[in-house]
DNA sequence: CCTCAGCAATTGATTGCTCAGTAATTGAGA
DNA sequence: TCTCAATTACTGAGCAATCAATTGCTGAGG
């Protein structure tokens, strides 16, 4: 058997390994996941997911406004992509920029009433797909495992 | 207390609720995982994850070629999107297109072997950021319940 | 046999991000 | 106190996706 032939097979081999077929069902589930939501957003709230990640943040505290450094880092944005999301936002009326007392570098974010409204709407519709494709077909003790999974992964990439 | 703030209150409340925090974390989870990848196989065989994941599915079966919609359902693209990619891999000298026998609409794909190649190489990357944020973050009881969800998943978002 | 609804791929226009570079501001060390 | 490296937001250019519209082809029903 030829070089080639063989390097053919190796590929073969490896295209199939549990390791690549895992870990493409992360991806797989992850995204269509996200463009179920995004599109259920978008028909029923004008908004994109997105954007919904950013009201989470700004309504989660209604005190404390959140900088857009701080956003950027939550939502694995660069601080230009942020930027230009938040000009999208303030655009539309749902979000607010004020100025960061003590440091003038940094921008805060609040959300503006009209944007706490429609993240009430928002929240129901995203309940709605979740529970149906994230917490239903799973047996429930498999959903704690998978939350707690999920969250070591999260910890493994952030101390790096 | 006015209609105002309970409204915040309630926006406060959903915004800090179970569901919202576990979906948000398989989301971030999964970019985070995606974007390392992507960043890998970019510095070390000038490849994207996406062009990395049509390689995989190429590999896979070597006597036969996939069809660009397969690609794209299989990947979530639209066709357009697979349309333009493959046209960058066919430039770059990874795959090439052959006119599907029996349906002139169709396009099938396969590998070079300069993709080959490629592919192998990328897989050695892949392997090494799967393993390390994927795999050994977690007990390994828990993998196969990670990946068992993941499947049920899929499976729930396809059937619909 | 012909028609016509439906599907595959492609293209132009648009969107939403990244990257690289800039300007203002900060804080730590000589 | 001054300097300078680091940090924040922003901007122009570019890239990779989307959507909408088009073309070519297929197969089922009249």
């Amino acid at each position: 058997m030829n070089p080639v032939n063989r390097e053919n097979d190796e590929a073969a081999r490896v295209a199939d390994s549990r390791l690549v077929h895992d870990f493409g069902l992360l991806i797989k589930a992850a995204t269509r996941l996200e463009q179920r939501i995004d599109t259920a957003l978008r028909k029923e709230c004008e908004i994109s997911h997105t954007m919904f990640e950013v009201l989470i943040r700004l309504c989660r505290h209604p005190d404390e406004e959140i900088s857009q450094r701080r956003l950027a880092d939550d939502l694995t944005l660069t601080s230009s992509g942020i930027t230009r999301l938040i000009d999208r936002m303030e655009g539309s009326g749902l979000v607010r920029r004020v100025p960061a007392p003590g440091d003038r570098r940094s921008v805060l974010v609040e959300s503006t009433d009209h944007g706490r409204a429609v993240f009430l709407r928002a929240a129901a519709a995203h309940a709605q797909v979740v529970e149906r494709y994230f917490v239903a077909p799973l047996a429930s003790a498999d959903y704690g495992r998978l939350t707690h999974s999920l969250g070591e992964i999260e910890k493994a990439l952030r101390d790096s």
